[in-house]
DNA sequence: ATTTTATGTCAGCCTTGTTGACTTTCCAAG
DNA sequence: CTTGGAAAGTCAACAAGGCTGACATAAAAT
């Protein structure tokens, strides 16, 4: 079966490529992405938003003025999906839709002040999770979590991601 | 801020604590679990199931015999929303209710031989992406993402996580 | 002037989650 | 033996958040 050839040692380096493995990695995510939904979801419920509504403010924070079509594309659902979500947010005063100066018929979204406090405390509740995560494991499993993690994207949501990431430092 | 410990190194050791490395961590976690998705979904769309089905059919699929109560408590749904996929999994054959022979009330799940085809079909894809991933990025990256993962999940679901792991190899 | 693009909106559908109420079965304690 | 409670199943109603299709409007592009 396959010699893998990228790693440096022989046989015992391919260990974590069985299925046993490999379905142990697919049971960790699974698990995982509970829990890294679970503090964000907590928040969400007492401010009857879902996790619609977070996903969108976390991308326009990270993106301030960016556009409908935009965030389709990142988020990957319908503009009708996005609308409703946008429109409750635009609605209850926590994102602000500019008509574009340049292309009128673009609308670029910012949080407002309102947006932007329940978006740090998403995010807060979020990354609190994710730093004892990493604080636990240590650097050098992070840097093997990330690289997993880009691995396991689909090539067009790996560009979103480079793209985004590289916009941040 | 906060003078972690842990790490073996100063300064330099504590990048990966940031905020902009958290977020990093973040995004990719929610990028990467669409990936970790998409095959899956493709196939099961094919079929008329959801995400719901797959996840049902791969913990019965892990532990055969495995009570209702059981599966409800590492899933993390209400028995209504888990009957309803069980019931229809159950009506098209492929899974297998066994009234329990000691305890009468329970009920034993198993995977019938069409069950454990599609199963099959749908871990295989699921392993697939996962296994390029661990190949792209590595033993040791690999080993990393698993602590972080591990590291991330509530304690409960890290508990049902640990017990699986075990049961596996 | 026409077509294309970006956005918004209405209507309707599906899956998958929720609560609440109720029944049946059956083990176990009194 | 009766009764309490746990395990399981079922029915009803509802909500979030996906989806498609159809249509409207404004503005840019051709």
């Amino acid at each position: 079966m396959a010699e893998g050839g990228a790693g440096p040692g022989g046989g015992e380096s391919l260990l974590f490529l069985t299925d046993d493995q490999l379905r142990k990695g697919i049971e960790a995510m699974f698990f995982a992405y509970r829990g890294f939904t679970a503090d964000p979801d907590r928040i969400l419920e007492r401010h009857e938003y879902g996790r619609a509504h977070h996903r969108a403010m976390h991308f326009i924070h990270r993106s301030p003025g960016t556009t409908v079509n935009n965030l389709l594309s990142i988020l990957g659902v319908t503009k009708q999906s996005l609308n409703r979500v946008l429109r409750t947010l635009i609605d209850d005063g926590l994102v602000e839709s500019r008509v574009g100066r340049k292309d009128k018929r673009e609308r670029h979204l910012f949080l407002t002040e309102k947006g932007t406090a329940l978006e740090r405390e998403l995010s807060e509740a979020q990354r609190g999770r994710m730093r004892s995560a990493y604080r636990a494991a240590g650097p050098q499993a992070v840097a093997g979590f990330r690289q997993v993690l880009e691995a396991m994207m689909e090539p067009e949501m790996r560009r979103q991601y480079q793209t985004l990431k590289d916009a941040g430092a």
